[in-house]
DNA sequence: CCCTTAGTGAAAACGATTGTCAAAACCAGT
DNA sequence: ACTGGTTTTGACAATCGTTTTCACTAAGGG
């Protein structure tokens, strides 16, 4: 599970992973697997839920698509750089970006080390309201 | 919503209210509603599940105990001293570790506002195998 | 073209959380 | 202590996102 697996399970080339793939590459924001499936459908690209559900899974599994939970609960997903990043997400829009903080990663590590830990990963993400929606 | 409101909301004193601060005074890692419940029923302080989620929320809101949503969607809680601060959680045995990042704050605000954004607020959490844990 | 195997998807199952609402508890004022 | 007006409780139903089930379809090597 923690183990970092070549994962190159067999994945056969359908039409439905296509697509979930496609929309993806088209969207700069974190979206839910039922976002998702709306907009497959309004595409005219009919995915079942369960097939997006699963596919998702799949590239986050390979790490083409990062994953985020809200505080809600729910699961979002967004295509992305595969290096390691975090973002800044508008909480009223939901405008994303990347964000690099090679300081952040460093000061995690040590204080991991500090204190015996090992295999460390963490999760970290910025809320706020961008220029646009503050304004309003 | 975001504001930090005082929120001293009308509390009466009651047993079950009381009964899960208790509880949750006694536990150093962070533990779900559910289990929560458990323990209360195991205790011999039964109290109903929809109590429980509803003493934990307000504590929440009171700012008297922290919220930490895992990667599956379960929400957690954990009483804690009222600053602001992360965690250190070892994934195999959920021993938890308080930490304070004032390096971690600075920074994120200082990324959010150079790109505009405001009333900032961050998740942050690191994940990691224990000395014990990771000795096995 | 066929056959094996992976993939699909509708519907049911699930698990955490929230809503409902009548009954019970709290507490201020008598 | 007794009463009344609120708040709180809690069993149960309802929600909601996600996963499982399982019969059916399609990918693609032989």
């Amino acid at each position: 599970m923690s183990s970092d697996a070549p994962a190159t399970g067999p994945q056969r080339q359908t039409r439905q992973r296509t697509a979930v793939q496609s929309v993806l590459e088209g969207r700069d924001e974190f979206t839910s697997a039922q976002d998702l499936h709306d907009l497959l459908r309004r595409q005219g690209t009919a995915v079942g839920l369960t097939t997006v559900y699963r596919s998702l899974q799949a590239l986050a599994d390979a790490g083409q698509v990062d994953v985020l939970v809200t505080a809600e609960g729910q699961t979002l997903y967004r295509r992305c750089s595969s290096e390691h990043h975090h973002h800044l997400v508008c909480r009223t829009c939901g405008r994303t970006i990347e964000i690099a903080g090679p300081a952040v990663e460093t000061w995690a590590d040590a204080i991991a080390r500090e204190h015996g830990f090992s295999d460390i990963s963490h999760t970290l993400e910025l809320f706020g309201s961008c220029p646009a929606c503050s304004s309003g």
